[in-house]
DNA sequence: CATACTATTGATCGAGCGATCAATACGCGA
DNA sequence: TCGCGTATTGATCGCTCGATCAATAGTATG
């Protein structure tokens, strides 16, 4: 029987190795949270040394930061595509609502409720979690601006209106992680409530479904 | 000069010693979150050997929960009494609402927020917060029942309505940990959205100054 | 006053954390 | 093909965590 071997080294270029261990630190982030991203975890995930990753990554927290960032940011990329997709102002507000709102995404409501208690002894994860704020509701102020453009949403202060429903919809989906219930039911109930904030005609947020 | 003796050892009552740790380890909680509940946090608050908070609580776990729950009933119990002044369903639910978002009970936040995250390795605190949330469930429900008998609510669904009432509340305290933003204006707005969700009149919910 | 009970202490264990670093060996350019 | 630069390894440091436990000393009881 041969004693295992000291680890056969492949080495690669920097930035090559640099994208593996993003992608597994990513992996992990997705799957436990950013709680379980520790620098082994992210070594045995991207089977190399520990030592390895701090080569890359000086700073955890910084590493911490950058996973939460690349998440949002592509998970607002997505939901931004799939606004786009839809006709009217209010169609694309409504599938936003229900597309963050369906439970489908449950890996980043952990990552995003996560991201509240660890910002505060990570400055890093802090300053980029107020930032992805911003752009979340920027992309809400956008839609109901062209709502309020064409008509169909009559509000002064899309900008108070978008924080407001951003932050209502990340508590429904916080309490979600909890306890259990009917996605369906948030949606229509939160769409209501955007109806009112944004001054939309009732039920022109309702989804055809 | 003298060498500092091995501390004097006072000798309590088990329930009087067990009442200063609670309080101890429920003040730290309060002015630095669940977070920092640590055996030692604790011993050093309650002024005691670190051996001695094990003695009172076999597990930390345990204590978080217990601490959580303690501070979260008494919140509720707050809240409770301030709605209870209030004339009407409607002035009830209106100063539950105002009374939540007003800013002034951030301690509380950070330790609902961290709640969510710490639940996830921690069962007991999992249990705990279920059991709270049905509580705050439990006191809007009440509420809005009353609303609903009396006639200025309008909705066959007080129980959803007081989940998402909730899970917006939280969200947007939450958020405000993160960015501050004008208490008056998440008031005003949720209190809309609230009348919307349990059919009150336009207006019934704004407080009267 | 003597004794037994137990509240209390503080050292200690094992685990996990981020970080550091000397040693090693891979692979490219000369 | 050789040698150098550096990517990579894995041991190690210092720290904090919850938990455990033998030793100690208050206090009540007889």
């Amino acid at each position: 029987m041969s004693t295992t071997d000291p680890r056969v080294r492949t080495r690669k270029a920097p930035a090559e190795r640099a994208a593996e261990i993003l992608d597994a630190a990513t992996a992990i982030a997705r799957e436990q949270g950013l709680g379980a991203l520790t620098l082994r975890a992210v070594a045995d995930r991207a089977g190399v040394a520990s030592g390895l990753i701090a080569h890359y990554q000086p700073s955890m927290d910084d590493l911490v930061a950058r996973v939460y960032s690349d998440l949002v940011e592509e998970e607002i990329r997505e939901v931004r595509a799939l606004a786009a997709r839809e006709a009217s102002p209010a169609a694309r507000f409504a599938r936003v609502l229900e597309t963050l709102l369906d439970g489908s995404r449950e890996d980043l409501t952990v990552v995003w409720v996560e991201s509240w208690a660890i910002s505060r002894r990570n400055p890093a994860l802090a300053a980029a979690v107020r930032r992805q704020m911003s752009v979340w509701q920027l992309l809400l102020v956008e839609i109901a601006d062209e709502g309020v453009a064409d008509g169909s949403f009559a509000t002064a202060e899309t900008s108070a209106v978008a924080w407001q429903i951003m932050g209502m919809v990340d508590g429904l989906n916080a309490q979600s992680l909890v306890r259990e219930a009917d996605p369906a039911t948030a949606i229509a109930q939160m769409s209501r409530a955007a109806e009112t904030l944004l001054g939309a005609r009732p039920g022109s947020l309702a989804l055809a479904r």
